[in-house]
DNA sequence: CCAATAGTGTCTATCAGACAGTATCGA
DNA sequence: TCGATACTGTCTGATAGACACTATTGG
């Protein structure tokens, strides 16, 4: 280890950021993006996200800009997973200085109204294929990519499901963060078995709850406080 | 989004380093270390890496330390496996000034040796066990149990134990590599039908070879060209 | 009544765990 | 010969895929 590389006074100088995938389920799919206002990419779309403060630790920096950009409120940051992703650091990602930006992947149950008046103003839910199908700012599109199959991979062999379907939730409501998410549909036999045969998937509540669209009315579950799902709920091939 | 965040004249500067796991199966899964000479934690030993170059991305960052400081000759980055693991950015993880330092993981199939009058010269190949027992400069003993766990789970869903065990290897030695690494036994013959049965895990070539304790020839086997591994290799739960 | 959803049961193919048994090397 | 490793075969239990059937709601 040659002296100079380590040495305080001579380091190459970078900025730090961090930029949010924020997924959550509706009827598909949805990411939160955020309108820019000033070039480069003004107009475009883009994720959440900002500069690490000097005092602050990166992982510290996601969540404030998960409070300060996309409306979650502070207290319902209990209620979403969020996990770094990946970092991406090409030279020229940024077209007007050096960037550095360590993405992070969140996990939102609901959908936080844009707050008027403040940076989460800009920010709106747009259906993953449509998002990858226009124009992101910076590399943005390679992130939320990232950001979607790490999410895929996870509902494979972890309880994280839960995180997507709310606090509260029927396993028909369950069956359909899989599905919005692996982009396919799953036996419904099958999946409940699955799911009330892995222990700390899900718990029962007392209660049941009457669907939009009618029929028999269903058990509310809630998390089962497991992490991990072994074997793993398999995703089909097509 | 604020004007100031994205300011390039104002921008908290930051040091971003990279730092590598390399690991390899020995007789134990063992890691590369380096001596550091310096204080902090002169003497202790650390991963290497070093700092991101103006013009030079994260990722080739990371293959340029390979080459300079862990003796790896360029030819031979083939054949090793490198992907980003994470990213650490606590405030105070170097004492000396803020550095945001991204991990990579590296499965290297051989052990280069060190050579004399370079950075590699002050490296040396640790067991696992040995150097988180130990004290490891910086956040390193936390990169290194990342990088372990990340090693541990690719093994079960990719064919990534092809990259540990080397261009060519016996059933024996492959099924070695994830003993060791997951620090368990498997059965023989259930090994060898899971590993043959999976499309594209290794490729049978015509030789055979004797092992260094006797026994009947093994037949010798190459990477099958497949990735992922479904279903996955199976962990015992001890 | 019908449409839609919730929930249960069952048959079958696949696969992992366990273990027995044979074959082939070096010493 | 023995010890060690390579390789094959088989039984069994667990589980996923497919599908049939019943139950309960709203309209």
């Amino acid at each position: 280890m040659t002296s100079n590389r380590y040495d305080p006074h001579t380091f190459p100088p970078f900025a730090v950021t961090v930029d949010i995938v924020v997924l959550t389920v509706d009827d598909a799919l949805s990411v939160l993006l955020v309108e820019r206002g000033a070039d480069p990419f003004a107009g475009a779309l883009a994720l959440p996200g900002g500069f690490v403060l000097p005092d602050e630790s990166v992982a510290d920096a996601a969540r404030r800009e998960m409070v300060e950009e996309t409306g979650v409120a502070e207290a319902d940051l209990e209620g979403v997973h969020l996990e770094q992703l990946a970092t991406f650091g090409e030279p020229h990602r940024d077209p007007r200085m050096r960037v550095v930006s360590t993405a992070y992947l969140a996990l939102s149950p609901v959908k936080p109204e844009p707050i008027p008046g403040t940076d989460a103003a800009a920010a709106h839910w747009v259906p993953v294929q449509e998002a990858l199908a226009g124009n992101l700012a910076f590399d943005h599109a390679e992130i939320l990519t990232a950001g979607v199959e790490r999410a895929r991979a996870k509902l494979e062999y972890t309880t994280l499901a839960t995180s997507l379907a709310g606090p509260e939730f029927t396993l028909g409501e369950l069956q359909h963060v899989y599905e919005a998410t692996w982009g396919c549909s799953l036996e419904r036999a099958n999946f409940r078995r699955k799911v009330l045969a892995t222990r700390g998937f899900v718990a029962k509540t007392r209660r049941r709850r009457v669907g939009e669209a009618g029929g028999a009315p269903a058990a509310v579950y809630r998390p089962g406080g497991g992490e991990l799902l072994v074997p793993p709920m398999m995703r089909p091939k097509p």
